[in-house]
DNA sequence: AAAATTTAGTTTCGACTCGCTACTATATTT
DNA sequence: AAATATAGTAGCGAGTCGAAACTAAATTTT
């Protein structure tokens, strides 16, 4: 602990707003600049029905117009793919490209996740979970809300198919089935479900 | 615990990212630009020898160039002082005014400070050991050092006064003697001491 | 069913940032 | 005394981002 004058949330603050920038000047790397590794990271990690523009705005905290932008950029250099929305004409949904598979495992990012891994299990745990509870935090002041998974969220619900008993998972805002590797994607409609015990899937 | 499908490594590096992001977007109140907060925050907290342009250089992990620019910008806007340093004809120090101190209070930093109040103040202090350690590493293979303060600094000596006694503490690299406020302030030039027992300040 | 409103996405424009290079002046080293 | 290093500045140019204006499709209201 270097910083014992000022006090820790003054300490965590700042620690924050530095790492960030690191995290920030350091991806100009592959010829894409800091918002471009956002937002493929993002479209890595979102569900299908969040692979879009404005649920990338929302979640990047930017305008539709710039997350456009970003975007368009992605899709020309081949990292996205861009394909017409199911439901709805004016809508397209963007799939990242085998090339970006390829291009995020180099990702500058990966020194924050070793950085990160070189602490202790539980320290790094424990991290998280203050880190979490901070930007629920922030983004409230903001009106804005973080993204999670299906399996904190209130609008998960089990899919009967026949009468095999309960063999699926279904969202019941979208009104379709849930594979079970999905349930791992962050959303832009996720609402946390109340009380729900960690890590049990229970309706 | 929202995200509970990737590594807690993962997580942490995805929540770092996107804290940073927040505290970089919203600082554009009181019509500066998140650099020139950055820039405020830092004159702030260092101490005498590096509160010049080539060490808000280092400590941003920008270019001299785009620092000087920063402080020009501060200069003219009335809250950065320039004087001239006392050792060298090249070199000015630059002090915060009254009018950046008041401006300080209505820091949009501050909002991240209070969101880490909310947290217990045993998970903050333990958010901010990971953070701190996170940062270290980070900086590391980017050949550069954190900032720290003089209480654990290898260059910090006592002051020995005529015969009363230690009676106070110099800089042994700056030869120069160090007022008591003066220790919890950041250096460029800090190194850290060994084995320096956490809060204890003995040569 | 028609009209009004909302929403998804794009485009353009302008302000501004930032890093790069070149430069001056002072310190320091040879 | 000459060479080199360092502190800081100036200006250029690429590129980013947000604001505003716009199109088209979906949704709501009347």
């Amino acid at each position: 602990m270097l910083e014992q004058s000022s006090s820790p949330e003054r300490a965590v603050a700042e620690l924050v707003e530095q790492l960030g920038h690191c995290a920030c000047s350091d991806a100009f790397s592959a010829g894409l600049n800091p918002a471009q590794w956002s937002a493929l990271r993002y479209f890595e990690r979102a569900n299908r029905f969040s692979r879009t523009v404005s649920a990338f705005a929302a979640y990047h905290g930017t305008t539709r117009g710039t997350a456009s932008q970003t975007v368009r950029v992605l899709v020309q250099k081949g990292y996205l793919r861009r394909l017409p929305a199911m439901h709805d004409q004016r809508s397209f949904r963007l799939d990242i490209t085998e090339l970006a598979q390829q291009e995020l495992g180099s990702d500058p990012f990966a020194e924050f996740v070793s950085a990160a891994g070189t602490l202790p299990p539980e320290q790094c745990s424990a991290l998280a979970r203050g880190l979490r509870a901070m930007l629920e935090q922030v983004l409230e002041k903001r009106a804005r809300r973080p993204f999670g998974v299906c399996t904190t969220c209130e609008h998960l619900g089990a899919l009967d198919d026949k009468r095999d008993g309960r063999c699926g998972h279904r969202c019941r805002l979208q009104d379709e089935a849930l594979a079970e590797q999905e349930l791992g994607r962050i959303c832009v409609d996720h609402r946390c479900r109340k009380n729900h015990l960690s890590g049990q899937t229970r309706y």
